[in-house]
RNA sequence: GGACAGAUGGCAGAGUGGUCUAAUGCGCACGCCUGGAAAGCGUGUGUGCGCUAAUCCGCACCGAGGGUUCGAAUCCCUCUCUGUCCGCCA
């Protein structure tokens, strides 16, 4: 959510910065303004009487007290009471007029925050690696799991319906593997706790993130319990702190969660669907940072390279791409994304998102800590990045480690975890 | 799922219709005292909104929402959560 002080005091700025991201949300400043302005009228005034009904009721109390006939003033104060009803009806109307329009109103994208369209403008940060060369057809992970056995299509679609898998044998303890190696790798190497929260959250802690209002029908819903199956461990992740004032000292706060995510991916059908690529339930491990404002920018690079580690130790080729202003998340202000190669499709798959929200999900969420020197209470900043998707980095597994005797080798890092170097057909 | 009990400031805890402008204690901060410290003494110490150049000041908040009343932390209703017991259960 934006700072409305920001915006009354600043209006030309935020407007600039919202138009490029494109589209018309722009627009609707003005009319935030408007009804701010008539909400603190209306607060003002109501304000006014209830002050005036405290005077006066204590002074029945006191002529009560003394004996006098109050009966006028009772009436009196009554109207005064139906006075207050009416402007409370209206500042709640207002104040909640407010809140919607600025819960649908995106993020501001950073002023570092290259400008473009669409994702055809996202530049290339780096690569690293090399695009691997097969001496042999390369086949893609598809053919590859269904050859040795890793993972069945069919029976996931029998269980619960298409773009739901499940993992067997060598293919499901792949799976495992690179859930221990991927935590392990964060907490032990680069500092973050470890967390394991529920699966399935409340509303409240969606508005925070920012899934909600907006993109409620990308969410799976529990109507009986009023829950929802989160899209990412961001959520339940990223809300552990929310409407706390957390400690100056303890930031920066770092978790580091596996979940399943699950997402309903509605108008996605056809796009990118073969296999394991886009799925409707899929294993993450999240890198999630509370930090202080000053220090975010610097811990999104810090963030976006835990994740680069994850590849790099693997010995998986990718890229490192910056989200410009047309295709930036809803919440973020910066975002860079990494792309794994996956040989057998030929392209590049988004296998992790890091983003600097600013101080965007903080006052959605009220997360705030209290600055040392001002004593104020200031917005923290968050950020998240997958660290990394696990269904797509298994692509690019198979594809790159694929073997021209349809074997599938496991790189060193995770053969701890695996227990055998290679995954061979039975 | 059922029964009973409870929810008040950072913490403990009083308050059951009218200076509650929330007692008291602990904690914390600052000051005094001291060679220094402890103790003692004093002062201060929540959140949000409104007003304002800012301070002041004002309004709201005693789990949440609604109601009764001239006036609600206090009375009534609904809900949520916590504790204890019972039931069910991996």
């Amino acid at each position: 959510m934006l700072d409305i002080r920001l915006i009354r005091d600043n209006p030309e700025l935020v407007k600039e910065r919202l138009r490029r991201r494109g589209g018309e949300v722009w627009r609707s400043i003005d009319d935030v303004l408007s009804i701010d302005a008539e909400r603190r009228a209306a607060e003002t005034e109501k304000q006014r009487h209830q002050a005036e009904r405290t005077r006066l009721s204590r002074e029945i109390g006191q002529g009560r007290k003394e004996g006098r006939d109050t009966a006028d003033a009772e009436a009196h104060v009554r109207g005064i009471g139906e006075e207050i009803d009416v402007l409370d009806q209206r500042t709640r109307g207002l104040d909640e007029r407010q809140e919607e329009l600025l819960l649908g109103i995106p993020n501001m994208p950073h002023e570092g925050c290259p400008e473009g369209a669409d994702a055809e403008a996202n530049p290339e940060v780096r690569r690293w690696g090399q695009v691997p060369e097969f001496a042999f057809p390369a086949k893609d992970h598809v053919t590859i799991a269904k050859e040795l056995g890793l993972v069945d299509f069919e029976a996931g679609v029998r269980v619960t319906g298409s773009a739901f898998v499940v993992y067997r044998g060598a293919g499901a303890k792949l799976e495992r593997a690179l859930i221990s190696f991927l935590l392990d790798l964060h907490t032990e190497q680069h500092g973050y706790t470890e967390v394991l929260p529920p699966f399935l959250v409340n509303a409240d802690a969606l508005i925070g993130t920012g899934q909600l209002p907006k993109f409620a029908d990308q969410l799976y819903h529990c109507g009986e319990d009023n829950l929802y199956l989160a899209p990412t461990a961001e959520v339940p992740v990223t809300n552990l702190h929310r409407e706390e004032i957390v400690d100056a000292a303890t930031l920066p706060i770092k978790y580091a969660a596996y979940t399943p995510c699950f997402r309903r991916e509605a108008g996605a059908a056809g796009v990118g669907t073969r296999g394991l690529i886009r799925m409707h339930q899929f294993d993450k491990v999240e890198l999630v940072k509370i930090c202080a404002p000053e220090d975010s920018m610097a811990e999104l690079e810090l963030l976006t390279a835990d994740a680069e580690k994850v590849l790099q130790l693997l010995g998986l080729h990718y890229r490192v791409i910056e989200l410009c202003t047309g295709d930036i998340g809803f919440g973020s202000a910066r975002t860079y994304d990494i792309e794994v190669w996956a040989p057998g499709q030929g392209t590049y798959l988004e296998v992790s998102s890091c983003s600097n929200f600013g101080d965007y999900q903080a006052r959605r969420m009220k997360l705030r800590y209290k600055d040392a020197e001002t004593k104020k209470n200031v917005h923290c900043h968050t950020l998240n990045g997958s660290g990394t998707a696990l269904a797509r980095l298994y692509v690019a597994l198979l594809e790159t480690y694929q073997q021209a005797d349809g074997s599938v080798v496991i790189p060193e890092v995770l053969r701890p975890y695996f227990g055998r170097e290679s995954i061979v057909k039975a």
